[in-house]
RNA sequence: GCCCUGAUAGCUCAGUUGGCAGAGCGCAUCCUUGGUAAGGAUGAGGUCACCAGUUCAAUCCUGGUUCAGGGCUCCA
C-alpha cells in the first residue's frame, strides 16, 4: 500500500498527498490558504465531515465555505450547541436534550422547571454570542457506548443517557463527542472548526415542546433561534419576517374588513360583505371550472347517523374530531355533523346501479364541514372548525386512472397559474402496512407516474409515504414571498369501494369494483383564502377583488354623475362603490389605496362633460381620462374569471 | 388537549406603584368644493374579556373561566 493517496476535487482535477493528512492541512498545502481559512466542513466520498479528519484513502473531496448554501445549516447546528452550553452556564441544573438545525434556524430543547422569560432569552443570546467571540474549537472524539453512558450519568443528564442507550440498542459501538470549551455533547457532526465561524446568533422565541414529540411525555422548554454568517444576512432575515407579519391574513382580514371571529363560535368565521364576495367568487370559479371539466355538483346531508361512520371507519379513532349531535328521543349522541364528504358521496354512488359506460363519475361538493379541532391548534383561517372544501370524488376503472389524474393535474395547473402560485409535486408510494397485493400497487403507482410523466412534470418520490389504502400525489405551492403550503391532493382509494360495496357492471356483464380518487385543489376555501390574502398581500387582481373600482369625485357637484356611472357599471355585474363621505378627494384616494382597490375612478367636471372617468390603478399608475365604455372594456378583460 | 404570553373605544395602542379612564384613526354634525396618498372645527362612543376572592375602594393584586397569539401533538 502506497503512502500517497489521490484526492479528486469537484472540478475533476486530482492531487496527491500523504496518507493521513488532515483535510485542513491538505486544503492549505495543496489548494490554497484562502480556501483553508474560509473552509467550514468537507464532503468526502459523499459523507460530510470535519476538516480535522484525516484522509486515509483515495477520495473525492468537496470543501464548503460560507458561500455554500449547505453551510448555513452547519453553523445553525453549531449554534444549537453553543446555545446549549450558554444555557447550562447561565442556568445550572437545566438538562439538555436535542437541538437540530431547521429550515430557517435551529432549536434546542431543555428540561427545567421554569420556562425561560424574555429576559432569560436576552441573556442567552448575549452569552451565546460571547462564546462566538471566544472562538473555541469544536473538538471531535470517539468513546465507547459504556463510557458515554457513564459520562452523561455523571453529569446527571437523564435525557442524554436515554438517547445514548437507544443508540447502543441499535447496535452502535462508539459514540462521537464534540467539545467546545468545557462543554461536551454527543453528535454525529460535522461541525465547523470553531465557534468563531458562526457569525451571529439570534434567539427568536421559546415555547413548550414534548420530549420526543409525544404528548404523553414531559414538557420541555424549546428555545428557537437562528444563525447567520454576518449581521447583514440576519437583518435581511428579520426584515423578511416583518414583511410576512405585515401580510398576515388575520391582520389584513381586519384592515380590509374581510372576516371576524367571535368567542361564541371559536374556529368559525363570520364573513363580511367583502369577505363573502371573495369567498363566493372562489366558490363560483371552482364551480365553473369543475363543471366545464366533466364534474357534476351534488349536495349531501350535513348530518349523519353513526351507521355511516361505522361503515367508513371514522366512528373509531376519528370520533373525537366529530361534533356529535344529541337525538332527544333516543337520548343518544348517535348523529354527527359530517367532517368530510367522502362517505356521503359513496352512499350517493350506491343509489344507482352503474355501468362501465357511466364511468368516470365525478362528484363535486362544496358543503359545509365541521371538525372539532383541538382548541390549541386553531388559528386564523388556516385551521378552523367549520369550513368547506373544493372536494370531489372520482369513481373510475383502474384503466382510467392515468387519464383522470392527467385531467386533474391540468385543472390544478390552470388554477395555481391563474393566481400566480408555483407548485412542487410529490408522489407517495406504498407503505409497509398496506391493503392489497403488489400487482395492485404496481398498477396504481404506475397509473399516477404515467400521468405525471406524460405531462412532463418533475416530481419527488416519497417511498412509503402513501396511505395504506392507496398512493397519492401532493401539490405544495410557493407563494409570492417564497413560503410553501401543502394544498392540492390526489389520493387513490381502494378501501372505500370495498367498505361501501361499490360496483359497476363491466362489458363482460359482471360486477367490478371501481377505484375512488379523492382530490382537491384549494384544500379548503378558508385556508386557500388565507393563503391568497397573504400571497397578494391583500391587493387582489380585479376578478377576485371584493371591490373592483371606487369612484371619487373632485367636488360634490359631480355626485349625480358618479352615481350614474356606479349604477351602470353595477348593472353590468361589476363591483363598484362610490365614496360619498364628506372627505377631500385626496383623502378618498388615499383610502382607496389603503383598501387596495384595483381601480380608483376620479371624476371631475372634465369627466362629466366627456362621459368619462380617470382610472388610477392600485399602486398609482394613472390611466388618463377615458370613456366609461372604454373602462368597461378594460374591466371586462381584467374582471373575467380566469 | 399540553407549555408560555396576552385581552383597555369599531381599529391601533398608551395608562393608573389600587382612588370617577386617555390618544390617533374611524364614526356623527358643521364649515370647506378641493384634480390623484390625510383641509378644518365640534361631538358621540368604555361593565378596562367574564366569574369569584382580597380591600374602605379592583381595570390594576389573587384564583378560576373564555378567547386570541407563539409553539408542541394533530391536521384541509
Amino acid at each position: 500500500m502506497s503512502d500517497i493517496i489521490t484526492v479528486t476535487l469537484p472540478d475533476g482535477s486530482q492531487k496527491q498527498t500523504a496518507r493521513g493528512t488532515t483535510i485542513a492541512d491538505f486544503v492549505r498545502e495543496s489548494i490554497g490558504p484562502g480556501l483553508a481559512k474560509a473552509a467550514l466542513f468537507a464532503r468526502v466520498n459523499g459523507q460530510d465531515m470535519d476538516l480535522a479528519r484525516k484522509l486515509d484513502e483515495d477520495v473525492k473531496l468537496q470543501i464548503f465555505t460560507p458561500k455554500s448554501p449547505e453551510s448555513l445549516e452547519l453553523i445553525r447546528h453549531d449554534a444549537a450547541h453553543v446555545v446549549a452550553s450558554a444555557v447550562q452556564k447561565l442556568f445550572p441544573g437545566t438538562q439538555v436534550t436535542i437541538g437540530p438545525a431547521t429550515e430557517e434556524g435551529f432549536y434546542y430543547d431543555f428540561f427545567r422547571e421554569k420556562p425561560f422569560t424574555p429576559e432569560d432569552l436576552e441573556k442567552i443570546e448575549a452569552e451565546a454570542n460571547a462564546e462566538l467571540k471566544r472562538d473555541m474549537a469544536f473538538v471531535r472524539t470517539e468513546i465507547s457506548m459504556d463510557e458515554a453512558v457513564r459520562l452523561f450519568e455523571e453529569k446527571g443528564e437523564k435525557f442524554k443517557v436515554e438517547i445514548v442507550k437507544d443508540i447502543a440498542a441499535k447496535g452502535a459501538k462508539t459514540l462521537t463527542l464534540y467539545t467546545h470549551g468545557d462543554w461536551v455533547d454527543f453528535c454525529l457532526g460535522p461541525h465547523a472548526p470553531s465557534t468563531g465561524k458562526i457569525g451571529i446568533i439570534k434567539i427568536l422565541s421559546s415555547s413548550g415542546a414534548y420530549w420526543r414529540g409525544d404528548h404523553r411525555n414531559p414538557m420541555l422548554q424549546r428555545v428557537y433561534g437562528t444563525a447567520f454568517f454576518d449581521k447583514k444576512q440576519l437583518a435581511e432575515y428579520l426584515t423578511r419576517i416583518e414583511e410576512s407579519k405585515k401580510r398576515d391574513h388575520r391582520k389584513l382580514g381586519k384592515e380590509l374588513d374581510l372576516f371576524h371571529f367571535h368567542p361564541y363560535s371559536p374556529g368559525s368565521a363570520f364573513w363580511t360583505p367583502k369577505g363573502t364576495t371573495l369567498y363566493t367568487t372562489l366558490s363560483n370559479w371552482m364551480r365553473q371550472l369543475t363543471q366545464n371539466d366533466g364534474y357534476v355538483e351534488i349536495k349531501t346531508p350535513l348530518m349523519f347517523n353513526k351507521g355511516l361512520w361505522e361503515t367508513s371507519g371514522h366512528w373509531g379513532k376519528y370520533k373525537e374530531n366529530m361534533f356529535l349531535v344529541l337525538d332527544s328521543e333516543s337520548g343518544e349522541h348517535d348523529f354527527s355533523l359530517k367532517p368530510m364528504n367522502c362517505p356521503s358521496h359513496h352512499l350517493f354512488y350506491g343509489f344507482k346501479k352503474h355501468s362501465y359506460r357511466d364511468l368516470p363519475l365525478r362528484y363535486h361538493t362544496q358543503d359545509v364541514l365541521h371538525r372539532n379541532e383541538a382548541a390549541g391548534s386553531l388559528g386564523g383561517l388556516t385551521r378552523v372548525r367549520q369550513f368547506a372544501q373544493d372536494d370531489a370524488h372520482i369513481y373510475c376503472t383502474e384503466a382510467q386512472i392515468t387519464d383522470e389524474v392527467r385531467r386533474f393535474v391540468k385543472l390544478l395547473d390552470h388554477v395555481y397559474k391563474a393566481v400566480g402560485l408555483t407548485y412542487a409535486v410529490k408522489l407517495s408510494t406504498r407503505p409497509e402496512q398496506r391493503l392489497g397485493d403488489d400487482s395492485l400497487w404496481d398498477r396504481a403507482e404506475g397509473g399516477l407516474k404515467a400521468a405525471l410523466e406524460s405531462l412532463g412534470l418533475e416530481y419527488e418520490l416519497a417511498p412509503g409515504d402513501g396511505a395504506f389504502y392507496g398512493p397519492k400525489i401532493d401539490f405544495a405551492v410557493s407563494d409570492s414571498i417564497g413560503r410553501r403550503w401543502q394544498l392540492g391532493t390526489m389520493q387513490l382509494d381502494y378501501l372505500a369501494p370495498e367498505r361501501f360495496d361499490l360496483t359497476y357492471v363491466g362489458e363482460d356483464n359482471a360486477e367490478h369494483r371501481p377505484v375512488v380518487l379523492h382530490r382537491a385543489i384549494f384544500g379548503s376555501f378558508e385556508r386557500f383564502t388565507a393563503i391568497l390574502i397573504e400571497h397578494f398581500a391583500g391587493a387582489f387582481p380585479a376578478w377576485l377583488a371584493p371591490i373592483q373600482a371606487v369612484l371619487v369625485t373632485v367636488a360634490d357637484r359631480q355626485n349625480d354623475y358618479a352615481r350614474k356611472v356606479r349604477d351602470s357599471l353595477r348593472a353590468k355585474g361589476y363591483r363598484v362603490e362610490f365614496d360619498e363621505r364628506g372627505l377631500s378627494m385626496n383623502a378618498k384616494i388615499r383610502e382607496a389605496q389603503l383598501q387596495k382597490v384595483p381601480f380608483t375612478l376620479v371624476v371631475g367636471d372634465n369627466e362629466v362633460s366627456g362621459e368619462g372617468v380617470s382610472p388610477r390603478r392600485y399602486g398609482g399608475e394613472d390611466l388618463k381620462t377615458m370613456k366609461v365604455t372604454d373602462f368597461e372594456a378594460l374591466l371586462a378583460k381584467e374582471a373575467a374569471l380566469p
